[in-house]
Formats: structure tokens, C-alpha cells, sequence
DNA sequence: GCAACACTGGACCAATCGGTCTAATCCTGT
DNA sequence: ACAGGATTAGACCGATTGGTCCAGTGTTGC
């Protein structure tokens, strides 16, 4: 809302990470990033002198944080890992109802990007950073190592494949459900 | 292989499938799906008319008839719902081994095209399609109306999110693992 | 007040994009 | 053999792409 104050580079890599998000790493252009954030070319190389996937990485390294501030919201005033997860789910059931994200903001930045490895590297250490992130919760809440990593990544699979039906339905009840299925 | 004997129109479509499941609508120039189907690009306009949005989703309905197949040949010989999705979970960690899929080939196709609505009414329309099938084997298998559901469902979201998991640690071993999710 | 630096603004570029168009060629039924 | 539709071949087009460059405008420490 109050998009003034916020620096030129914080504006595009905000405003990258929502397009990105919708249309993808090369369904963008320069144009859409720049037009939304209202910022001039040379601003854009001279805080990303490697242009696009500067900016792209810059972007899913935000939305990855904003991710991990999510998952440590929903667990933190957690008694059981259940509900935990619980409350990730509809808190990720929310956040697709209001802001209609329609991918994984991660994989639509770095599945298909230039320079393929780097990007898919990126994003398989994006991941186990989520991943990580859920299994310390868990392991706080009583789980033995074993079963707290095994959890985790089945929570990690549940969201992103509820998410993908949740968009191709357009309804987040997907993601609600999900509970029951933990 | 023995790509001589296709003809033109069905070379477009499996040159563009594979393209577009790698490196997205997007992400694939009209060049590109030309060269690897070796053909000019009047041909293109001649069977698609409406040129790369006809040819996307022609890909992708041809990546979904493949899919079907694949569903149906792990639950035809199955004596449990539990032995098909096993069976299922295992050729796609094949799949996934030998051809290096890189992403679920409908969401690549379908959810960053032009249009963006018919599209992803297509990848809804594909994804219960998918499960339709599952559900009707689960049936066949003995399980009641409800229970087919979900598990059908399930089934769809343990290998889109595992698929995606499988796909950024370049390591098929988490489809595999489904089954113990099931 | 002024030098040094970070940042902005936008003109400009070659390359590529999806798409159009027409002439040539192939194939098939008669 | 030949007519006529189906298909191929590729030159061509305007628009847009990501990227470069540099003259200007702040802003900061001295």
C-alpha cells in the first residue's frame, strides 16, 4: 500500500516476485517488472548488474523468506506437530484466497530459467530450507529425528501438490482438507 | 526413433510437448519446436491455425492421453488400490529416471499460457481426468464412493508435490517413497 | 562549497518473438 | 494425364525482448 518509502530495489524485487509468481520466469519481461514498480532501466541493472536472473534470484530468495516466516507463524504457538501443520494449511489456504498466488512462487521462477542448474540448485536449497524449517518445529515438539524428517517432507509434498489442484480448481478447500490427510 | 514415418502434425505435437514440459510456454520459441520437429514453419500454420496457443494445447492433451495410459496400465493388473498406486508411483520414478521430466507437463503448458482462463480450464478439466481414471479403478477395486474419492485425490497430490520434490533434488527416490505415504 | 559516489532516467541496440503471406510442391481421385 | 486440394517452404513483418550506455541528478562526507 504505502509503496513510497520502500527503496528502488526492494520495489523490484517485490514487484518481480508477484509477476514471477503468475506468469513465470520468461512469460515476463523487463517492461511488466519495471512498469510495476516504477522504475527506470538503469536503476534495475545498476542494483542487479546481471539483469534478469539477478533479479529473479533476488525474488525467490524473498518469497522463500516470506515462506519460512509462515511456517515459523503457524508452529510457533503449536502443542503438536498435527497442529502445526494444521494451522500451515489454512494459513496457506488464506494467503491463496487473497492473493490468488497461482504457483509455487519458487518453482515458477526457478524451473525455468537460464542457465538451468544454478537455478534448479537454487531451488533444491530453497526447499530443503522449508523443509528444515518445518523438521526443527517438529523435532521441538517431541519427534524423534526418524519420524520428524519423514513429516516434514510429506508435509512439503501435501502443500505443493494441494496447491496445484487448489489452482487448477480455484479453490483453496484443497489445501484446508489437506489436514486429513497428514 | 524412427521419427520418418510421423507425420508432420503428430512430430509438432511431441516436439512441442517435450519443450514446453522442460522450459514452459514461454519459455519455447516457435524456432525452437520447428527445428526439433524438423519441419517449416507453414506447416505449423497450416495444422494449428491459431499457431502456439492451438499447438500448447495439443501438446498438452497429448501429455494427459499419455498420463491416462500410464494410470491405466498400473491398475489393470492390480488386485488392490494400494498395489496400482504403488505399481503407478514406480513407473513414473522410471519416467522420471529416463526421460529427465522436468516438471508436470500439463502446469507447464497450462498455467503461464496466453488467455490465461481457457487454459486453465484445460488444466482443470486434464487433472480431473487424471483422477477420474484413479477413481474409477479404486471403485473397481472394492473401495466404496467416498473413500475411492479421496484416495483418488490423495494419490494426485502425493505425486504432483512429489514430482515437484523429485525434480529439485534431481533424485527419483521420493516417488518411490510415495507408497509409504499412501 | 565541493569532490566523490550512488543512483536515476531513458535513448538506443541487435536479436528474437509470434504471426502472415505467397509460390512451389506433393498427393490423391478420376 | 491432369485437376485441385493439402501441404510445405521460407522470406518477410512489426513488436517486443533483454541488455548497454551515458548524461544527468541526488546525497554524503569533508
Amino acid at each position: 500500500m504505502t509503496d513510497k518509502p520502500l527503496p528502488t530495489k526492494d520495489r523490484l524485487v517485490r514487484a518481480a516476485a508477484n509477476l514471477f509468481r503468475t506468469r513465470g520466469y520468461h512469460g515476463v519481461g523487463l517492461a511488466d517488472v519495471l512498469a510495476a514498480a516504477q522504475a527506470p532501466k538503469g536503476s534495475l541493472y545498476h542494483h542487479f548488474p546481471n539483469g534478469k536472473s539477478d533479479l529473479a534470484l533476488a525474488a525467490a530468495t524473498w518469497a522463500s523468506d516470506e515462506m519460512l516466516r509462515l511456517i515459523a507463524a503457524s508452529f510457533d504457538g503449536a502443542d503438536t506437530f498435527r497442529d502445526g501443520a494444521t494451522t500451515l494449511c489454512y494459513k496457506l489456504a488464506k494467503l491463496f484466497d487473497i492473493t490468488g498466488w497461482d504457483t509455487c512462487p519458487i518453482a515458477n521462477i526457478l524451473f525455468e530459467g537460464p542457465d538451468n542448474d544454478s537455478f534448479r540448485a537454487h531451488a533444491e536449497h530453497t526447499y530443503d530450507g522449508w523443509i528444515a524449517e518445518v523438521l526443527d518445529h517438529a523435532e521441538r515438539l517431541g519427534l524423534d529425528d526418524e519420524e520428524a524428517r519423514r513429516k516434514a517432507e510429506h508435509l512439503f509434498i501435501l502443500i505443493q501438490g494441494g496447491w496445484m489442484l487448489a489452482r487448477a480448481r480455484r479453490n483453496s478447500d484443497v489445501l484446508r482438507d489437506l489436514r486429513s490427510k497428514l
